[in-house]
This record gives structure tokens, C-alpha cells and sequence, in this order.
DNA sequence: GAAGCCTCTATGTCTATACTTATCTTGCGC
DNA sequence: GCGCAAGATAAGTATAGACATAGAGGCTTC
């Protein structure tokens, strides 16, 4: 009798990832203990071992589980989560909390690059890059400053685009695919600039966001974002989206 | 003698993977455009559909790919990249950094919750939970400042603990593991309190994380993490960690 | 006992095949 | 032309079988 009442979608490998998650956190099974081999955990669960294994690299992929050849597969003593943070364009991010975006360059002009920004694109310093400061709004209001450094090398088609009118970071989003990208945040106060550009008052704690990306040809850009005070970052818990909160609290922003 | 000079590692499915990103990078396959689809591509690489379901997956979870069935698979328009964090305990970031680690417990006692946090853990306002306060050291230097709630309910066995003398985060990870977690960062200026605890001035800006965990019994803590100043947080790029530096770049026609 | 070799096992990966399922297309009846 | 049902198609998922390979543990040797 396949009992789906409580929304068990079905998937027969996420059936038994959730059903390792409960043992786990149950502690049927504890850290550090050895668990069934996937032969076996194939026969319990009558599958394929293919789909054990399916389900397995899930759960160690979430730090749940250690998985090593011939050793077998452990229950991690010191789970390294992992949470992943989506990085969509600004437009969107504004939309999707229901406020009309727009957008205004502050600044653009080519400049030879500081020390400390050639240092982060591994490129020589004083070389000539773009670089731009916009402001993002959300309903006439600040909602994103960003300092960005094009490598024009690294964007062919770049040159004749007049970011003037057109949003860098959308452009580049949609001409200029990256393959491989970092991303670190940190908080600084804000300046007598940044303040008065976001409308709040010099020495306000902003959460920054820096943003660097290169594809085959080099460093493409590298971007650093200060967010309106408050503003909240907040990542995707991951795996299993239960149902606690009755009232899925999507918690208000900060004032 | 392994020749790879390619670096070509060897999966199948992540051969495939690193070809159809260079694609899409390369711009062979332009954003919003139909790419052949899986059986087209299996015969093309040599390889079976399973293999290179996997692989298209694999890009579709990075963002690169959307697929429907029937449909077929498209490059995404918008690719909303997503990066990981990856959250481990204090102490290990501490002792990976080569510094010395410790641990000072600032306050703890039960008390009843108030109305943001109990909002925040979706409890009645007032119940009397664990609260206690802490910093974490490297060398001696403040590093982190917590400010934990914790639910006993959730975590059966913690009554009797000691929280003086143990890291309650590390008791949890090691004894409570969740089903579900939120995470989120934000910015705030340090309050007298904890510029002392922190060792530095009032209103410095400072990087915080909330985090909040649950498991089947329902919320188990939540915890407001303040870094020391200027402290960062990066994600891993994700996929393709290449070596750009004066590296091998296999270097197609350039235009 | 330490070092080195050997073997066997649990996971890693791939394949061929089959069936399911969402959804786009087509064609029929009106 | 319109609405709706039927068919076709591409991805989603599962399976049994196979081979690859890391590496723990035992064995031998010095």
C-alpha cells in the first residue's frame, strides 16, 4: 500500500535520502557509525543500487554523510553544512519584492587600475579597465550602489556598449557567461559618498558583496555592491523543506 | 606515465559537463537557444543518455541549463548563478586560519523569549528558553560573538548540560543534527556591548549571520553570529576551478 | 616491529533498456 | 475558427549488469 499522504512526491532516491536523513537525525544511526553498504541498503529498500548510491551522494553532498571507497559509508562527526546563495540580477531581486527598479550611472570612464583591484584580477597594475558606479532603486528609493572594473579583453563586444543607458550588470549577465566565479561578503561602514548616494547617514553599517567572475579569456569584472541598511541576505536552506511554521514566517525586513 | 595533458580528468559525465559549458561560454550555443537533446548528444559523445542526463543536470543546477520535459533543454536567459557557503564550527575556522582557539562564555540562563526571536522560531512569545552569550577567540583576539536561544525541547539531552564549560555549537552539531536550516547575512553597527566583547570601537560595522535550525520536534536554536571587523565570508566558485594564472588556457579562435 | 606487497571489498562510474510523465503538436469534430 | 482529445516527444527515473579503483587490512619479508 503506497501511503502518500503526507505529499511524499516520490521519487524513489529522495524517498530513501529523507528515510537516511530521519535515521540520522534520529540517531539510529549516530556520528561517526558505520552505515548498511549500498548493496544492502538496496535489498532493505528493494532498489537498484544505482539508486542507493543516487540518494548516498546526495546526503554527502549536504555533509551528512563521508563516503570513502572500500572504507564504506559513515555518518559525518562534524557536518560542514553547506547553503547555497542565489545571485540573480538586481532588476529581478526588485521586482520580485513587488517595487519598480530603475537605475542611474553615477560615474564611467576608463582608469588604470589600483593596486588593490589589479591584485584581485590578477592582472598589471595601472592597466586600463572600465569602471562605473551605478545606483539601483526600488521605488525611487536606494536599494544597491556598485563599483565595478570591466576587463574588456576578457568581454569581447563590450566596447561599443554605452552603459550610460544600458545596465552593466545585465549586459554582462547575458553576453559574458563566466566559468568560474568568487563571492565573499563583509560589512563596512558606510562613507560620506556611500551615505549620501543611499540616503542614510555616513558611518552606517552596510553589508557589502563582492563579486568577481573570469571566463577562458581572463578576469571578466569584479563588482562590489553595497546594500540598503538592513538588507538581508539570506540563503536557501537546502534539502528538506518541511512544514513547521505553520505560518511560513517570511520574516519582515529589518527597519 | 598518466599523460592528461588536457586535464581532462577522466568522469565521462563531467567531461561532457566542462564541453557543453564551453559551449555556452563560447558562445556556440547562445542564451535562450535549444540545444540538441539528450539522445542526440549521447550518440555525439559517445556515451550513454544516463551519462549524459547526468551531466546536463549538473549544469542545470549551476544555472546554466533550464530543461523541461518535452520542451527540451534551453541556456538559460538569466543564469541566477548560485554560489555555496559553507558553514563549519567555529573552532575549525579558527584553527584552520592557524590561530589558537577559545572560547569564553559572556552569559547564560533561561529566559523567556521575546517577541522577535519567538517569531523568528515560530514559538509562543514567552516561553523560557536557553539564552546565552559567548565569544570565540583566535590567539587571544575576539573573533565571533554569539548570541544563542536554544529550544531544549528540541533537544532532548541538553537539560542537563553545562553550557560554561561546553561550545554549545559544537554540542549541537555533534548532538542535534536538523532537518532544516535558514541562514541569513546582514550588516549592523556594533552596540557598546559588543564593540567591547569585540574589541573595538562603537558603530564599527560588522558582518552578521543568523542562523536558524530545526528538526522534527520543531525549532532547535537560533543564533546571531558577529564577526570581528573586516572579517569575510566567501563561497566556494563552485564548478570549474581553473588556472587561469599564466595557466594553460586552451585557447580557442579568438576573434 | 616497520616496510612493502597483495587481496578483497565498497564505492565510483558507465551502459543498455525500460517505463513514466509533462507538455507541445496535431488533427478531429463542431 | 475553436475547443478538446489523441499522439508524439524529450526529459525523469529506475534497473540490472559490468568494470574501475581506492584503500583498509592482512600477509610476508627483512
Amino acid at each position: 500500500m503506497t501511503d502518500r499522504p503526507a505529499g511524499s512526491t516520490s521519487p524513489k532516491a529522495l524517498n530513501i535520502a529523507r528515510e537516511v536523513r530521519r535515521r540520522i537525525v534520529e540517531r539510529e544511526w549516530r556520528q561517526g557509525e558505520r552505515i548498511p553498504d549500498e548493496a544492502d541498503l538496496a535489498i532493505e529498500f528493494d532498489a537498484a543500487r544505482a539508486t542507493v548510491n543516487k540518494a548516498l551522494q546526495l546526503l554527502a553532498d549536504e555533509g551528512l554523510l563521508d563516503r570513502r571507497r572500500r572504507a564504506g559509508t559513515r555518518v559525518t562527526v562534524n557536518p560542514t553544512r553547506k547553503a547555497t546563495v542565489s545571485i540573480s540580477i538586481v532588476r529581478e531581486q526588485v521586482e520580485q519584492a513587488g517595487m519598480a527598479y530603475s537605475y542611474r550611472v553615477v560615474a564611467q570612464r576608463r582608469s588604470p587600475v589600483p593596486p588593490d583591484i589589479a591584485a584581485r584580477l590578477a592582472l598589471p597594475e595601472g592597466k586600463l579597465l572600465v569602471h562605473m558606479r551605478a545606483v539601483h532603486y526600488g521605488d525611487g528609493r536606494p536599494f544597491q550602489l556598485e563599483d565595478r572594473w570591466i576587463n574588456t579583453c576578457s568581454a569581447p563586444g563590450l566596447e561599443g556598449v554605452d552603459f550610460w543607458q544600458l545596465n552593466a550588470n545585465e549586459w554582462l549577465v547575458q553576453n559574458a557567461p563566466y566559468l568560474h566565479a568568487e563571492l565573499a561578503f563583509t560589512a563596512a561602514n558606510a562613507d560620506r559618498r556611500e551615505a549620501r548616494l543611499l540616503q542614510t547617514r555616513q558611518g552606517q553599517a552596510l553589508l557589502i558583496m563582492q563579486r568577481t567572475t573570469w571566463n577562458d579569456l581572463g578576469p571578466i569584472t569584479t563588482v562590489r555592491v553595497a546594500c540598503q541598511p538592513g538588507h538581508l541576505i539570506s540563503t536557501e536552506g537546502g534539502y528538506a523543506r518541511s512544514n513547521w511554521p505553520a505560518g511560513e514566517t517570511r520574516t519582515p525586513d529589518t527597519p
